[in-house]
DNA sequence: CTGAAAGCGCTAACAA
DNA sequence: TTGTTAGCGCTTTCAG
């Protein structure tokens, strides 16, 4: 019982009797072939244990039935959501994700998508809309699609599924200063490269100005993207001379959730109670946000939507033809209890 | 400018004035061409661009140079750590990461492991020992290698790459009874289809037996795969009769962090203080837990290394033929602040 | 060291 | 509806 090789066409042809133009054709437009022959196929199919050889089907048809992805890391539970709805509405019409990291920014973008479009991948998504340009302009002039995750811009000409992160910015800090805050402590990941956090960060400054003086700024410290940085930023504020931490900030606007729950851990290590004593909010909507003490305030952000969108349009793209168009998903701030209502008046004001 | 035909071998050979063998050779075996010709022969390549088409390749090799992986879902942080350092490795050496889910065991892994075969990967991960036996002998038969992840068990002949979950378990019951907990209350994710809790649960309770009564079963309680049913557990046994939440127990013992962070949240939401009131071990070790309140005592699962381990020892067998050998990996119980020590004299006993 | 030519396994005109 | 046949773009004997 050695190396058995793998029946193709050929073989399925004989053994049914038929040619391997109609063993094509039973595969791919069953339609066009007579029932009973297409029974026969099957049968013979079936006996020989036949799988059609991909590789063959690809260069024959130049398609891959591949998608791929570049994400920094997968180790954050947000691009994670989003790859496994992603990954399950693509399987779903027999499509396969290949996934691929930039190491958090250590290698540049660019090159893992040109080694994705070497290896023939079918289209391609791109996290935020920064993107380089001359690469852009390669994969346009090839045949390769691709789609912008995670923003919604109908200005730009290629297509965006994602959420307004500038209006949701906006959003989170009109909350903030509807509920009576005027200091206001903006943590934030990595800048550098992500244009959905600057998005962000353009809505919340923005809302802010408008609400105060021109010019108006909100002090912003800039943090790495994992829990520790931002305990250890809140515990070294913490540690120092008392009273003055935070520069008296009321709230502090976290742009990702992990970022407001490594502030909420070291708050609450440090005693401080939120949000008697300090408000805090957060992006994302993880799992364990809904959980912590208190439950966090945070912008439930419809990744999971998202994933099953993108792949339909991706595959209605490939499969008809049918443009890809940019999709405004919603996303909801989902409030809890980690933001205190500082106004005068106690009542419930809208 | 419109759609570029890509150039192909031929072109590249004609610029070059040689002929495609020889093209074909400057990219696969430098060292049986000339300096020269390599030269003008990557100049040409170079000046049209030249990418040459994988599926072509992988026709006439039979290689794809692509890795598959089913896991039950990305949503998870300990399969995204690993996958991560995987994807990582592979992607040093040219290789691509298929990721394909079960849809947390929605769909039947025997099934995705065959949508892999017949995209054709060169190789495939598997967590876990556990794997439909007939696909298994498939795999064998065809020209697939396969891996196990997440488990070491060197009385299999298939090779495993990981860690000893039932040693692991053992560990962790171990050091619980050495800091004089008696009454245990085991809580666990789903084990349905997950040999790697299970064999931890098995560790766990062979621990117990031999340190106490023979027959001894700890009681065992079985929670969902997310934080909110560990978490909600919890609360409900709280919110009960007084006194009798978990039956008296002075220690949790978590088969994953995941649970043991719902149920440390769910226990200071609920007054209970954790380690006073009550001990808390969990299994993973995610970048979170080292910053609960208390940090939470856990197993430190080598994923990333796992991820590098295995990225390694595939290829390796992909290339040079290497036989694929079962590889332990060290993973540490890190002593944090979550478990008591309830022994009576305070001398520090190890 | 290099070239000619025969596939790899499938699809898709084109013809019947 | 079905069969014949020519590729898809690359690798790889086998000669030279």
């Amino acid at each position: 019982m050695s190396k058995q090789k793998r029946a193709g066409v050929r073989q399925v042809a004989s053994l049914a009797g038929v040619s391997v133009a109609t063993v094509s054709r039973v595969l791919n437009t069953p339609d066009k072939v007579s029932p009973e022959t297409a029974e026969k196929v099957r049968l013979a199919a079936e006996q020989l244990n036949f799988i059609p050889n991909s590789s063959a089907r690809a260069l024959s048809t130049s398609n891959t039935r591949s998608i791929g992805i570049v994400v920094p890391t997968l180790e954050n539970l947000v691009h994670a959501k989003f790859l496994d709805a992603l990954e399950s509405s693509l399987a779903e019409k027999n499509y396969n994700l290949v996934v691929s990291t930039t190491r958090k920014g250590a290698i540049p973008e660019s090159l893992k998508i040109r080694e994705l479009v070497n290896i023939g991948v079918d289209a391609l998504i791109l996290p935020g809309l920064n993107h380089d340009a001359e690469l852009l302009e390669y994969l346009r002039k090839s045949d390769i699609s691709y789609v912008f995750s995670s923003v919604y811009d109908d200005r730009v000409a290629d297509p965006t599924i994602g959420y307004d992160n500038y209006a949701l910015g906006r959003k989170v800090a009109r909350y903030l200063v509807s509920h009576g805050h005027r200091n206001i402590l903006l943590l934030s990941g990595p800048l550098e490269g992500n244009d959905r956090t600057k998005l962000r960060l353009k809505g919340v400054r923005d809302e802010l100005q408008q609400h105060f003086a021109h010019g108006y700024q909100p002090p912003l410290q800039i943090l790495g993207l994992d829990t520790r940085s931002a305990h250890d930023y809140v515990c070294r504020q913490l540690e120092g001379s008392e009273g003055t931490a935070f520069s008296g900030a009321t709230a502090l606007l976290c742009l990702s959730d992990v970022i407001a729950i490594g502030a909420l851990l070291a708050m609450e290590k440090k005693g401080i109670t939120v949000p008697r004593d300090m408000s805090v909010v957060g992006f994302d909507n993880l799992e364990i946000s809904e959980f912590t003490n208190p439950a966090l305030t945070t912008v439930d952000l419809p990744v999971t939507e998202m994933g099953r969108k993108i792949a339909e349009c991706v595959i209605d793209h490939l499969e008809h033809g049918t443009p890809m168009m940019s999709c405004l998903l919603d996303a909801e701030l989902v409030i809890r209890d980690s933001v205190a209502d500082l106004r005068q008046d106690s009542t419930d004001a809208r």
